[in-house]
DNA sequence: AAGATGTTTGTACGAGCGTTCAATACGCTT
DNA sequence: AAGCGTATTGAACGCTCGTACAAACATCTT
């Protein structure tokens, strides 16, 4: 007769650590901090996770196939040509990620690789050469061949920087006071506005033909 | 007849401290980690500095007269009217970091900068709203100034992309793997590029009249 | 010589940390 | 009912943390 219906313990302590992480970082954030969160008992995070650095590395696996649908739709848009290509590839690459930052299943997951890809340490270097490595050269293997006339020293640096702006972007809080409060009107155009800003700054950087 | 020269240990502890949270973050460093950094005994840190919250603002009071130059800078370019004042405005934001950051003074100070600017927690947040907001408007009013056809959120959106760019760029320990080490050759033009890459992606973002 | 002022140091405290483990409760097949 | 593998729990371990403090030392004025 008990309404409460049978919640999973595993998955609520990852949410709670991923949320944690995303808004302190990772040394900031105590195991049994996340317990709490999480409606739990300390000791069934280690039950499930082990140790607190695993903990942290089972986020990035749990949503690795949001990865792999990023190089999907990528190649996808590679196998046809077209004069607004660039901005098909700089979509693929932006889109996902801000539609995970205003999802609310996705939302913390997404400031949390904000963070980490951002701050790279010893500590998170293994989770960036494994997920997010592939994925860097698979976006400037597009930009590469979208632009025959840079060299890849040229694309990569490009990729840093509409990385960083994009980044930025997503664990931006800043914005609302900036604006003097005049950011809110055009909150949906944000998207746009960062799309129209990669393409330009990209075809701004490299030296035409 | 002791050859050894009278340290200032007060400035080597600021300086410890300073590069071991550039490198590890705050809450990854302990007060014992800096203190063995500076070749002080641990009780040293807080005789001079007190709380670790202090130490850590300490950091940027002491580099505050940076600040100070920049905004000098910027209205020095402000001064005078062109058709190439956007670049101005750009390189007097970006070029004073860049220097900081290829330097051995300021080097870990502009890593620092570009890891809490970034990642804004409650803790940073005094600090953000202290020293760097006010650059931040001085370059926003420089934009609205530049693009009189651009709102104030247009040009804050455009402020906090080029911002991230610049910050991931300063941070940075990718992209000699991402190019497959043909970035080497480029790296000179790195500060080139970023200024390319910012300027086209702002006359790119904003509608123009 | 004596004292005052600022530096330096070893040491200790209480709190919180990550982790472990034996003990218990549960859900299921036999 | 008994057995068994999984889930759950409270308590404790050893350790490091930030901070405080009184004692020792240096330097300089009186």
């Amino acid at each position: 007769m008990d309404m409460a219906v049978k919640v999973d313990r595993k998955a609520a302590i990852l949410l709670a650590a991923e949320k944690l992480f995303a808004q302190r970082g990772y040394h900031a954030v105590s195991i049994r901090h996340i317990a709490e969160e999480a409606g739990v008992p300390l000791a069934l995070v280690g039950y499930y996770y082990g140790a607190k650095s695993e903990l942290f590395y089972a986020i990035f696996a749990h949503w690795n196939a949001t990865i792999q649908e990023r190089l999907a739709a990528l190649s996808g848009v590679m196998d046809q040509a077209g004069p607004q290509r660039l901005e098909a590839i700089i979509e693929a690459f932006i889109a996902p990620v801000l539609r995970m930052r205003a999802s609310t299943e996705g939302e913390y997951y997404a400031l949390l690789v904000a963070r980490e890809l951002f701050n790279a340490t010893a500590d998170t270097d293994h989770v960036l050469r494994t997920y997010f490595d592939p994925l860097a050269h698979a976006f400037i293997d597009a930009l590469c061949v979208e632009m025959p006339h840079a060299s890849r020293g040229q694309t990569a640096w490009c990729y840093q920087f509409a990385l960083g702006a994009l980044l930025h972007h997503i664990s931006d809080t800043r914005i609302e006071r900036l604006s003097l409060g005049q950011s809110a009107a055009h909150r949906a155009d944000a998207s746009a506005m960062l799309l129209r800003f990669i393409c330009g700054g990209i075809r701004a950087a490299v030296p035409h033909i």
